[in-house]
DNA sequence: CGTTTTTGACCGGCGC
DNA sequence: GCGCCGGTCAAAAACG
């Protein structure tokens, strides 16, 4: 189906008006995002290694091809891969930026989504989520979690899934931002 | 025993 | 108006 029919014009570059990075801006605070980013390139099974920011069209990694015509080799497994590395030019990293005029979809927060390589998708990112939700994704043999943020007032959500082209892909989407610094959940 | 996960039901938007 | 679909709720199970 049409998964997200808004303008492809609604983009933004991924800095704020406090020149701050949107990946730092949705874990709240910069020092959130340097933990984020410590775990991120720490190659441990908790973690993965983290590939790269992707907020732009990263349906065509979650669309499968009978609801998705972008051209994709089935042959070549890693034309998605390509395609996000591609998006490295951090001035050409987009983010939604659900806001401004057609309020239409139900007051979407502004979202932030990246690829990671990992094994597993509870990804350590200083957070600490409760999961409310999965659903199967439609032609695709992973399902779609979603998390919400368990600090008090704080609605942040989250949802995970895997690439349906490349397994070993775990794509996050971050929807709006924290109210609060992380709280690293108890080492086990 | 408090918190989180699981899982089917439910809901609202949208296309037909 | 109906049915599909993505997203959420909530009750009960699971977990520590």
């Amino acid at each position: 189906m049409e998964v997200d029919k808004e303008d492809p014009g609604d983009y933004s570059p991924a800095v704020d008006g406090d020149g701050r990075t949107f990946r730092e801006s949705f874990f709240g605070f910069k020092e959130a995002g340097l933990l984020g980013e410590l775990i991120w390139n720490h190659p441990s099974p908790r973690g993965g290694r983290f590939i790269d920011d992707f907020s732009g069209d990263f349906h065509s990694f979650v669309d499968p091809p009978t609801a998705s015509n972008h051209s994709v080799s089935s042959d070549n497994s890693t034309t998605a891969c390509n395609t996000a590395i591609a998006t490295t030019d951090p001035q050409s990293i987009v983010v939604k930026k659900a806001k401004g005029k057609a309020q239409k979809r139900s007051s979407h927060q502004p979202r932030y989504s990246f690829v990671t390589e990992s094994q597993v998708e509870q990804l350590e990112d200083g957070y600490r989520w409760r999961k409310y939700g999965q659903k199967p994704v439609k032609n695709s043999p992973f399902p779609r979690s979603y998390f919400r943020c368990t600090n008090s007032s704080c609605e942040v959500k989250k949802r995970v899934e895997r690439s349906w082209q490349n397994p070993s892909l775990v794509i996050t989407t971050y929807e709006g931002r924290h109210t609060h610094y992380s709280q690293p959940p108890p080492p086990t």
